[in-house]
RNA sequence: GCCCCAGUAGCUCAAAGGAUAGAGCAACACCCUUCUAAGGUGGAGGUUACAGGUUCGAUUCCUGUCUGGGGCGCCA
């Protein structure tokens, strides 16, 4: 990886911490790379950045992978020598699958719990929406060589199972439902199949069946898997919750009131404090959550990632600070990050949609898979930072399918699917030769630059958890190529011979093109079609 | 009222504190006798909501204001 390179060749030469060098992509005509260590260094020496950044190309030894290396305003660029680009390319060839992926993560078990929507309602978009960002963070961080897990919880017990069951009960007595039941028509079909007078069995018994009739193939069509489900109701069995609480007391946090539980969370600085135990007994979804996570960190993760929904963003604060007590409590030295994927809105005919599971008006995921398909489902939710409230056109969606930037890239791999098929045809492929490698025209340098980047745009991710650099990155390595494409021809024909070296050489940058693109759709969980 | 998130091109959004803020869509003008035109090329489009501050440097960090969304239950 360049930028691993270049941070080394600076940290060895001007004896600074590895991980305070940062390295960027400038525009392409400040060089393939570039570094501000002038700037922060400058202040130390008492010089400006301008003398140091020239002092310091001055001192910089030409490596072999460089090509030059200037001072410019500052800054020092970095300019990647063409026998680095075909040795990158090379291994492209060499590792196919496996190009981009490291060990960094090596020691590090991490859990990544997302949607765990509750089994009372089918997905909504809000949850596909965490959904495929936590399955895609999960692809991102495994790669980097973390032992990752993946993680449903279910809230299989509470008041909302009860309220199913209720709306269950009601339906089938034929009475009005109150505005707090479920009112969809996934409820009435329940209701056909379940008996039973107790509304929390039938509840749990309507619970099950979502899970498996609703919930599972929907997880199936968005493209997720999990490694385990975990049960709200076995963590209760399990003593889990009087365990919590016997932690929290010892630490001088739990007192009783008007027959209830209570944690003092203002203790903690938040505005009020919080049930715990309800006074007709039941655990309430907070003391649950603390316990679950307390059971996380005693499984023997290192970092835990929780993706919740925009409807959970006022649980965040405090379940961060009852956490940070229970770590120090019992010497768990791990990190906890909840991310909140904010409110995803429909808009039809230029008209939010509102949206409830309650009142069983919305869109399910399924529909909309159904509607737009998988691929452009998981990409369009995917180029989205997930702090950004997100509008999804419905018509726009529909209409534009055909220019969708999900086509875009699938499209760059179909056309150079086709080419390598002619390639094989014409018996070129068989007869390449990695240790001739070179590139001259700006449209084969600028693609190849941007596939040595793979590597680097995985790492970032695993480390800063922005997905949408994903699907940004895929387009333009698409973009590069369909300019490639236009300028640079591949294959000879009898109207238009084409030197055998350059044939070579374009034909190892297609193949690696085309690899990359298809690991990264394939971290993404996006179809990488031949033809279309 | 308090807390969280956002405000960037006509629209949807990018941009670890870096150099002249980038894509796609929409609109405009060109390019198919050559590997897939679901493509390419070119131009147009901006006071990064507003006002201060920190910094060599701010879309990014801090303070305040405005606008939009969400949350503030012995629900989950």
């Amino acid at each position: 990886m360049i930028k691993d390179a270049l941070r080394k060749l600076l940290s060895a030469q001007f004896k600074v911490e590895i991980n305070k060098i940062r390295i960027d992509y400038p525009q392409t005509k400040f060089g393939d790379y570039s570094t501000n260590l002038a700037f922060t260094l400058a202040k130390q020496q008492k010089k400006s950045p301008t003398q140091v950044a020239q002092a310091m190309v001055d001192k910089l030894g030409q490596a072999q992978m460089l090509a030059k290396v200037e001072a410019k305003a500052g800054f020092i660029n970095f300019y990647l020598s063409g026998q680095c680009l075909a040795s990158v390319i090379g291994q492209i060839l060499k590792e196919k699958r496996n190009f981009g992926h490291s060990d960094f993560g090596a020691d590090m078990k991490v859990l990544v719990e997302f949607i765990s929507a509750n089994p009372t309602g089918p997905l909504t978009l809000g949850n596909g929406r965490g959904g495929f960002f936590g399955d895609v963070l999960a692809n991102v961080l495994k790669s980097q060589g973390y032992h990752v897990s993946r993680e449903y919880y279910v809230n299989d017990t509470g008041t909302q199972i009860e309220n199913l069951g209720k709306s269950i009960l009601a339906i089938k007595l034929g009475k009005k439902l109150d505005e707090d039941l479920y009112q969809g028509e996934y409820v009435k079909q329940l209701a056909k199949k379940i008996t039973g007078e107790n509304a929390v069995q039938v509840g749990q018994a309507a619970a099950a069946i979502i899970l498996e009739e609703y919930l599972q193939p929907s997880i199936d069509k968005m493209g997720v898997s999990f490694d385990h489900y975990f049960s709200e109701k076995s963590l209760q069995q399990q003593g889990a919750i009087e365990h919590t609480l016997g932690i929290l007391d010892k630490a001088g946090l739990i007192y009783h009131h008007d027959g209830a539980t209570w944690l003092k969370t203002t203790k903690l600085g938040e505005s009020k404090d919080d049930v715990l135990i309800k006074s007709d007994g039941q655990y309430t979804y907070f003391v649950c959550d603390i316990a679950y996570h307390l059971n996380k960190m005693q499984r023997g993760f290192n970092i835990l990632i929780d993706i919740l929904g925009a409807d959970h963003a006022g649980h965040k604060p405090r379940i961060e600070k009852v956490l940070k007590i229970l770590s120090s409590e019992i010497f768990w030295q791990g990190q906890i990050e909840i991310l909140v994927n904010q409110l995803v809105r429909l808009v039809k005919n230029g008209q939010e949609e509102k949206m409830s599971k309650r009142s069983g008006t919305f869109v399910t995921l399924d529909q909309l898979i159904d509607k737009v398909g998988l691929d452009v489902t998981r990409f369009f939710f995917l180029s989205y930072a997930l702090s950004t409230h997100l509008d999804f056109d419905l018509n726009l969606a529909q209409e534009r399918s055909a220019k969708n930037p999900v086509f875009y890239v699938q499209y760059a791999h179909a056309r150079l699917c086709s080419i390598l098929k002619k390639a094989q045809q014409q018996g070129l492929i068989k007869n390449l030769v990695l240790s001739e490698i070179e590139f001259s025209q700006a449209e084969e340098l600028a693609l190849a630059k941007k596939l040595v980047q793979y590597p680097e745009i995985l790492a970032d991710t695993a480390f800063d958890w922005q997905v949408q650099r994903l699907p940004f990155y895929c387009k333009q390595v698409a973009d590069l190529f369909h300019s490639f494409y236009e300028q640079c021809h591949v294959l000879p024909s009898d109207k238009n011979p084409i030197e055998k070296k350059v044939i070579n050489s374009r034909l190892a940058l297609v193949l690696a093109c085309k690899q990359v693109l298809e690991n990264c759709l394939y971290l993404m969980g996006i179809s990488a079609p031949d033809k279309m």
